[in-house]
RNA sequence: GCGGGCGUGAUGGAAUUGGUAGACAUACCGGACUUAAAAUCCGGAGGCCCAUAGGGCCAUGCGGGUUCGAGUCCCGCCGCCCGCACCA
């Protein structure tokens, strides 16, 4: 043993993976006849090299991966590159390298660290998003879903900055500013293409239904986002207002206070509130002050309700007689409903807010069961559930009952009447697909003069950038180019202007699991073999994309179905978002924050490596650059290898939370691979005749192990799995230090906890596998079964509890009836001696579980 | 504000439908090996109290409840985290 050199993780898992390749391991076949699996982890963007939360992300996915192929799946296991986007072109705009260029060289280097994970991908099916041959697809199935009435063109809001002249996302925008340019922000509406998202609202939300395989708070979310509310329509007349307003729509969902509405509103960009800042400038800048609080997020906590009354009047739909007044006010918002409401003061917090700020009256609609007191500053908004009484509504005074009963006669009755009717309004709002920039996919269409917009045809595609390309000035490169945009007429072949914009990089990763299955295909996708391999079966990546991009591929995957690609509804039949990886902060005295390697720890207190002055630590918290409290992948793999790595990741944390990364950790991970390698070692010195007796503990140890990791890597519990094998490794050393342990079942042993853990290290289980004198790749090898008739057990040793406390044991037949469970309890000195002559009131016995004697 | 989640040793965390709380790991302490250190191996360990073996009490954020039995279920607090946020 004390020659044994110590196990050497890069040059071995280098070995190891030169094999695979060699060998073509993981590379899948659409025709094979085993059952399908379909994993997948999210796809990476390209942004130069691997982090830390790709290798926990990675590691998961090729832990199941590597599992189901065990256990006789076809396994599609595929990488990609998500690889459009902002930062390729402010690279572009700050090293002046060309975006394609910046993104090829970084998926250069990251391929070859993801490879170095030992990762069992079929890198044939590789592409990256900003390949033509992928995007030419996209711009095809853009044409399709127009082509299926899923595409238009709608006004909206962008947020502009008007010194780079430029579109900028929501994230570009920081206080108000622009994140370059430092220029407050304005919000201009643009026409734009947008995919009608919301044609499917419905369907969408209730498949939700179905994803049994998602956790719930991401369902949950999806719900929320999608925000589906019952209620009623109606249209009110109005006197006073401009021509062409004689009527207003309105939306509410709280029908039963209607005749407690005191005001009405409409949103500062409504079409009303614009028809009257034309004639009115005090109407004009009123609407320009709130289109000025709306953008940023703190100003709309603070906002104070603001209204302007435009002495136009709201003629109650109840009563020709009644009328109230009609605001402009800065909290009702365009983008939802109709953009218009009626204000309620004593059941809406927000109308009651403003009620009290213009001197508006208040009309309980309900009040309290247990009270008669009314409302004054805090309205009274009871659960729909909530039995209230009725004092003033459009039905018998002094009814009690509940909200959501006197809400369905209330609809009833106005439907009736001939005013209002029954609406569901969502929350969710068709997908803006528009970018003003150079590094997306370009949309393929064409505006004529004569012809308007003219789909380009699909035998034109693809419609592909520009290699050559300007990003000195300010706004879209494509907008500036000097020819690209120049083009005749699909039509009429009369010169015509290419569209500039290109596609939101959440389109390109709508569909690309979809592409996985026919990477190099001349259409999107090939029919069939889709639809053999959706759902993915086991879909992991990070919460952040909890709703957008998993909603948008819900969508897709309908559009496709609609546009004539193919059934598969629901794209992700599993979903698992890890959590993220954490690391202390380190600050020096002026409060400069530290990088990990800048700190020593002498007599366990932090040290600034070069200056020596004292540090403070701060708890773990998400890694990030401004921080500095990182570590780079790429030292850990060269250094103590992937598996080590992996181990790691998988150990100790859930992987739904967050795992804190620490050096010790790292170090104990990297033990244990050692500690493996010493014990596999014993084992083939031992041989398969030493030993004694039939090592049935030893058996009955290996075979629980079986059981329990499989079900653990099942149920994607790794961090339990992990906890098997060392107690593994931890019974197989006792029995090593103990001098009992029989060859064969020794030998059994090591083979089925290699097996076991080969899915998180594979380099170290195929090192011992070849170790052991087995044949072919263990990566090949099938899963471990085990025997439940090892697993039961003839003897059961019983907790026996005295009132609830746990006071001694008792070991019985497996079968033993409850008489003589009984007796035997009771003849224990420990249950005499607390019972005190006196006999036991009652003795509770589970089966197999617990024995509890009430004295 | 609305919605959701989580509170267990020094630390990360285990714990079937309510049934032996603290598996496994990290850090720590002791021993062996070594000139020494590292590495390795063996062992210890929730807290408090009495103690010779051993025994007792208290312990899963806090306070109640249901139950033979509660980390787990119910009610009320406290704290932290996440999502949405003027959604009519």
């Amino acid at each position: 043993m004390s020659t044994l050199e110590r196990y050497n993780a890069p040059a071995t898992e280098a070995k190891w993976r030169a094999a695979w390749d060699e060998a073509d391991l993981y590379a899948v076949a659409d025709d094979d006849p085993r059952p399908k699996y379909y994993v997948l982890e999210m796809f990476p963007y390209p942004s130069g090299r691997i982090h830390i939360g790709h290798t926990r992300n990675y590691t998961m996915g090729d832990v199941v991966a590597r599992y189901r192929r065990a256990k006789g799946f076809n396994v599609l296991h595929p990488m990609g590159w998500d690889a459009f986007g902002m930062p390729a072109e402010n690279a572009a705009m700050d090293r002046n390298v060309h975006p394609a260029d910046w993104t090829y060289d970084n998926i250069d280097v990251m391929r070859g660290q993801l490879k170095s994970m030992g990762l069992s991908l079929d890198w044939s099916r590789e592409f990256a998003t900003c390949d033509v041959d992928y995007y030419a697809q996209q711009q095809r199935l853009f044409l399709d879903f127009r082509e299926h009435g899923l595409v238009d063109r709608q006004l909206a809001k962008v947020n502009w900055d008007p010194v780079d002249q430029t579109v900028l996302a929501n994230e570009q925008v920081i206080d108000g500013r622009g994140w370059r340019s430092g220029a407050p922000v304005e919000q201009r509406e643009m026409e734009q293409w947008f995919f009608k998202i919301t044609d499917y609202a419905q369907d969408l939300l209730e498949a939700i239904d179905t994803l049994d395989r998602w956790p719930d708070k991401v369902r949950l979310m999806q719900r929320n986002w999608i925000g589906r509310s019952d209620g009623m329509a109606f249209d009110v007349r109005l006197t006073g207002a401009p021509d062409g307003f004689e009527t207003l729509s309105i939306f509410t969902t709280r029908h039963d206070t209607m005749m407690g509405a005191t005001f009405a509103a409409v949103a500062a960009d409504h079409p009303l509130a614009k028809a009257l800042a034309e004639k009115s400038p005090e109407v004009a800048a009123f609407c320009e002050e709130c289109a000025r609080l709306g953008t940023s997020q703190e100003a709309i906590d603070k906002a104070e309700k603001l209204g302007f009354d435009t002495a136009i009047k709201v003629i109650h739909p109840t009563n020709p007689n009644w009328t109230v007044p009609l605001y402009i006010a800065n909290f009702v918002l365009m983008t939802y409903g109709s953009g218009a409401v009626m204000g309620v003061p004593a059941h809406d917090q927000r109308d009651l807010d403003f009620a009290r700020k213009y001197g508006l009256d208040v009309i309980d609609t309900f009040v309290p069961l247990d009270t008669e007191e009314r409302v004054a500053d805090v309205a009274f908004v009871p659960p729909k559930t909530s039995k209230v009484k009725y004092v003033c509504w459009a039905g018998e005074p002094g009814t009690v009952t509940t909200c959501q009963k006197a809400m369905d006669w209330s609809l009833k009755r106005f439907t009736e009447d001939g005013w209002g009717k029954a609406k569901t309004q969502y929350r969710l709002r068709d997908w803006g697909i528009s970018r003003q920039r150079y590094w997306g996919c370009p949309i393929p269409m064409v505006y004529c003069d004569a012809c308007g917009l003219v789909p380009v045809p699909v035998e034109d595609l693809p419609v592909e950038l520009p290699r050559d390309i300007d990003f000195s000035a300010p706004g879209n490169p494509l907008d500036r180019h000097p020819t690209w945009k120049h083009t005749t007429c699909p039509k009429c072949s009369a010169p015509a202007r290419r569209e500039t914009d290109t596609m939101d990089t959440f389109v390109d990763s709508s569909w690309y699991f979809a592409r996985f299955t026919a990477p190099k295909a001349d259409v999107p996708v090939h029919r069939q073999v889709m639809e053999d391999w959706l759902p993915v079966d086991q879909y992991i990546g990070g919460v952040e994309h909890a709703i957008l991009h998993l909603l948008y591929s819900r969508f897709f995957m309908r559009a496709m179905e609609k546009s004539g690609y193919g059934s598969a509804p629901e794209p992700f039949k599993g979903l698992f978002t890890q959590g993220m990886v954490t690391h202390e902060t380190y600050a020096d005295p002026s409060g400069e924050w530290l990088f990990p390697e800048d700190v020593v720890w002498r007599e366990g207190n932090p040290f600034h490596a070069k200056t020596g002055e004292p540090i403070t630590v701060a708890p773990p918290e998400k890694m990030s650059k401004s921080k500095r409290n990182v570590v780079d992948p790429e030292a850990i793999l060269s250094g103590y290898g992937a598996d080590t790595a992996r181990w790691f990741m998988l150990s100790d944390t859930p992987p739904e939370r967050d795992i804190e990364w620490t050096d010790a950790g790292v170090d104990g991970a990297h033990r244990f691979v050692q500690r493996l390698w010493r014990l596999v070692h014993d084992a083939v010195g031992r041989g398969d005749s030493a030993g004694s007796g039939d090592g049935l503990a030893l058996r009955k140890a290996t075979h629980a192990m079986i059981r329990d990791v499989s079900a653990d890597i099942e149920g994607l519990h790794f961090n339990r799995a992990v906890a098997r094998v060392y107690e593994m490794a931890n019974t197989l050393q006792k029995s090593l230090g103990a001098g009992d342990a029989p060859g064969a079942a020794y030998r059994e042993a090591v083979d089925a906890m290699v097996r076991c853990f080969a899915p998180m290290m594979p380099h170290l289980a195929e090192e011992c596998w070849a170790l052991l004198g087995n044949e072919g790749f263990v990566s090949a090898a099938d899963w471990p079964t085990y025997d439940p008739a090892l697993l039961i057990e003839n003897e059961l040793t019983l907790p026996v509890q005295i009132n609830g406390k746990k006071r001694a044991e008792v070991t019985v037949a497996k079968d033993a009836a409850n008489d003589d469970i009984e007796r035997a309890v009771l003849a224990l000195d420990e249950v005499k001696r607390h019972l005190d002559g006196s006999p036991p009131k009652k003795v509770i016995i589970v089966p197999k579980r617990i024995v509890n004697v009430v004295a």
